[in-house]
DNA sequence: GATGAATGAGGTTTCATTCAT
DNA sequence: TATGAATGAAACCTCATTCAT
């Protein structure tokens, strides 16, 4: 691990000291902050430059474009992912799982809250096509959707945990194939958490989507539905 | 209904005869291509002009700017929304629930896919806080959504014209708030659709799609699975 | 004087019929309207049209362009120019003299007043070099110069109907040249009627300028100061 | 006295250096030649940089506009009349009075002379209700037509250097408001010096304008002929 | 390391102007 | 006569990008 990540280097190929980091992490949090109120295609290297202090020159100095730079604050969501795919793959207990399935839900929210403009952002790029964002985006919720088609299939993962050997393979309620059981779920999850605001102005409380949300989660996992 | 549609004069505020109609027309084919494989913001009037064998002059007679062009394309999404609802207000009855569903889904893809590009620009355009394209999603979804809403709570609705007398209200297996329910279906069938080729790109094929929001969806319905 | 004035020609040579001229006008007066608030430059053919309830297509068939329209509303101001010639050449005798200045004072600002926006261009066309605006303006001023420079040495004019005979030649206590002198004063008043509203913005007011002009001209004409 | 001008700073906000601060001026100049001969309304940012060695992209570096470089010409205005005034409130002793006229009326036309194209626009912009070239002007004149005031009203100015303590006050025969009459004598002074080629082309020379100018400036402050 | 300065490149807009109807 | 429509042409203005300091 004591490799140079390749994205910290500088766009001359030096390695910068501690006052070149300095520089090019206020350009990152310069971006990430545009990134919020402003449509990516709109956001200008003079802006950046500006928000960071300094000139649209150092920009070019740690970053090759715009995208690139965003690319690197998108690198970041997959850190996330981890501590989720270990969630779903908690217990499923007849006791448990509708709070595994409630947190689960709720937890897949914070996430994306937390990481909404880029996500904004990754969300968009794949569907235009970008290969960059595409693969950034399965990265980052790769973890959580297979950790599901495994449970949905009763399939212990090779890297889970926390799994018991004894689970009995079954299949979900949801359908026959276990990886489009989960992508179908983790699409409810995304758009849901993508569009949650614009669900409030509908008149939707939050409150009410994790519920629905968690009960067909349960339901496509253990084919139950919550104790009364 | 004499009244010619607002959005039908040109830019100086006269209503266009019909050889500029014809002009106004091919500008907007033209946009519609260009979405298809450009990210909107990188659509250029020239470019549009271009394409319709006209001059950049040509477009500003008709529309104000790019957006406003995609704009009426969007305009359109609305009309193909009504069908869907129809569908959406059949026949639940035990034997030809799991039809319908499928049926909902599969249509639910289709219209998605007929209009993949303009779709691709709304869910942006309202996820970056754009309110003209906000209003056009909830209208164009807005059907859909109530009609589902309707459905899971057993509520006949007003405007069914299928609709039994008799049907019982009852609480969906997927919630209490119908309307979070049906939001959260809405969610699950509009994110699939708009990633549907990311998955297959994942080894997911579009059956298997198909049958796993079917089952959630009739799950979430009438509390069955398919019959075997 | 039956000859058709050239500028009421159409541009393609045609002499217009009744409907004709009537559009003509309507496009006369719309340039002369946005002349009130528009810099002679920023009027565009659109705006004329429009004001007008027509199209630019129409405006071609009667003027080149703009400069050509204003120059048609520019030969208007010859005519109220006889008017005050006539005035200046009045009465200069003793009793009568103050009044005549006076008068002179208030008829050339409010001449000024009615044309305000046409003297505008034509000033300012004037300074720029154009050459069939200085023309004007040499038509437009002259008469008053002309008729002022004869009572300031005493010479009747030869066009003049209410000069008399028995005028004695002398040298104006404002200068030898009486041409310089004429042009001198007529300045004065022009300046003064064009910078008029500045003064009040000063402070000045409208009143205090009439006099300060009209003794000025008194001395200049007669060597005297109003009776007190 | 170290803050450097408002007006120096570039577009986007930053104090330029010295090579910077030379090129702005080379752009002044630039804009400076154009206005010799071209209407300012069409006067276009590519000329201005053409003529200046340099690209439009630079020069919007260092103004927003035309409008605003010509603005930072006709600051300049205001220098000169410091000195104008001073004259003004020279000697007006009867001895020294008739030099002291014929110097003003001298000093104003070469002060005019040595500005005259940007006293065109700043009168037009003036004329046209532009506020900002409005106050410029009156900045540029004030100083001329104050000390004019008080030297036609003998009161001695406080700022005035030469003044003698021991000065009657008394009433100009050219009127009872001393403002008034010091606009009306700057006017005429305006006005001539701006229409003087238009004057020579008329036949009359610029000796004769200065005499003219100069007896009627010297009869308003002093109520005196010219010693013959 | 940082950045003043400069600028090529390109899309946006606006009009004047022209026809064919 | 009048005018829908179309468009060439030109200026505007904004950026990304590059150097030399």
């Amino acid at each position: 691990m004591a490799r140079e990540p390749a994205a910290l280097a500088a766009t001359d190929g030096r390695v910068p000291g501690r006052r070149g980091r300095a520089t090019r992490q206020r350009l990152l949090d310069a971006t990430a902050d545009l990134l919020e109120g402003t449509p990516w295609r709109s956001i200008k290297v003079i802006d950046i430059a500006r928000r960071a202090g300094t000139s649209p020159a150092t920009f070019y100095q740690y970053f090759e474009n715009v995208e690139q730079a965003i690319l690197v604050l998108a690198e970041e969501l997959t850190e996330g992912a981890g501590e989720l795919a270990a969630l779903v793959e908690g217990n499923w207990s007849p006791e448990a799982a509708w709070d595994t399935a409630q947190a689960v839900v709720q937890q897949f929210m914070d996430y994306w809250e937390a990481n909404r403009a880029v996500f904004r952002v990754v969300e968009l790029a794949t569907e235009e096509g970008d290969l960059r964002f595409r693969g950034l985006r399965v990265r980052a919720l790769n973890a959580v959707t297979e950790a599901l088609a495994e449970v949905v299939s009763g399939t212990p993962s090779a890297r889970s945990v926390t799994s018991s050997r004894t689970r009995i393979r079954h299949e979900s309620p949801a359908g026959t194939d276990p990886m489009a059981v989960a992508a179908t779920l983790v699409s409810m999850l995304a758009h849901v958490a993508a569009h949650r605001y614009g669900f409030e102005f509908w008149g939707i409380r939050t409150h009410s989507l994790v519920e629905s949300q968690a009960r067909l989660l349960l339901w496509a996992v253990t084919g139950t539905t919550p104790p009364s």
